[in-house]
DNA sequence: CGAAGTAGACTGACCAGTCAGTTTAGAACA
DNA sequence: TGTTCTAAACTGACTGGTCAGTCTACTTCG
């Protein structure tokens, strides 16, 4: 059918690395397409070919870091292990992902920013929340129901839990040299899930 | 002196709280000066006669907002109740200030993404999260060595409950008909001193 | 060949910031 | 009491740089 291979997967690619770079770097409002331009390698016309425009682009990077990085968590729920282990086991899981993507610090916080005022991300950062309440939650009320946790709001203790791991990295931004996300997102579940206990 | 009353004080804050309304509503970036211009009811003479430019307002926002409200919480650290009941007087304070500047939240993460690009933002940022750990760090080592709490870290702890609030809020942006910042913010510090505890 | 892909000069809307001029509250004086 | 003077306060039309997005022409390769 194409006369040529289609290369349009790398392309988009090859455009929405230079561009994560690029916005990490400078912040989309000061980020100029033509920096992308010349970080990618390609032309103008060739980013307007994959891409209707600048939003266009935020939305592919946003789609590919933060959407497609979703790990399989959900294992986690019937594992036979005590509720607490299961917790552990989530948070470094979690902690891997959040390593990994912490480099796009700068701009996940411009994305919040756009939470506030386009409903495609608020509904991406909803269902992203969602999905983690979906596996903290069980875990927490299994540990209630076996005698393992006090009788305490499984959904509460889930959102504590969700709140440490990005509150964690929000006081990273705050003083890097104070805060090792890792180390202290470790520490902070710890307290927490020592709280749960009976 | 001066032929005319000072009106510079008045003009300032006119001008600011138009400003926080237009940026709370569109944003840096797509606030125009015309707009705070328009909401003000004053001239773009005047704002350039008050500011030096649109980045000028930004920071005396940021200032009137962020720096200016800090509470007097002091006291805390040297009252004569029990380490608990100080972390949980310390909440309240804080809840009350955090539900008063809820509404700035929108800008408050544009704040954020400058933190990585703006030293001025940093260095802010890096002194309101000390502001806290100084109050928080001495509370909790009172309670360990009062025998009130186990033997855990005070600096890991005082993290925990930053970012217990911050994290809250956090999360409340991302969903904000599943999270109440007041009621899980309580129930999370609740969590983590019943955590500390022996 | 011809379609997919590439190139980069160009355009025009946009908007922060300027500036030359106007208004106004009060001081100074008669 | 009214007149004049002063400088701060204020006005808004205008400007000039910027940049997202367009367009036409070119290249490559099956």
């Amino acid at each position: 059918m194409s006369p040529r291979p289609d290369v349009s997967e790398e392309r988009k690619d090859q455009i929405l690395d230079a561009a994560a770079d690029v916005f990490v770097e400078k912040g989309f409002q000061k980020s100029r397409m033509d920096d992308i331009v010349q970080k990618s390698g390609l032309s103008k016309g060739t980013l307007y070919w994959y891409f209707n425009s600048k939003d266009d682009i935020i939305i592919g990077i946003f789609e590919r870091i933060f959407l497609k990085e979703t790990r399989d968590l959900g294992p986690l729920i019937s594992a036979e292990r005590s509720s607490s282990e299961r917790l552990l086991e989530y948070t470094e899981r979690v902690i891997i992902d959040l390593l990994r993507l912490i480099k796009f610090a700068p701009i996940a916080f411009e994305f919040l920013s756009l939470a506030f005022r386009t409903k495609y991300f608020r509904k991406a950062f909803k269902s992203y929340l969602g999905l983690h309440m979906e596996i903290l939650i069980p875990i927490i009320q299994q540990g209630i129901d076996s005698g393992e946790f006090r009788a305490i709001d499984s959904v509460d203790a889930a959102i504590a839990i969700g709140a440490v791991f990005e509150g964690t990295i929000l006081l990273w931004v705050y003083d890097k040299e104070l805060i090792d996300p890792e180390k202290h997102i470790r520490s902070g579940v710890s307290f927490l899930i020592t709280g749960f206990m009976k």
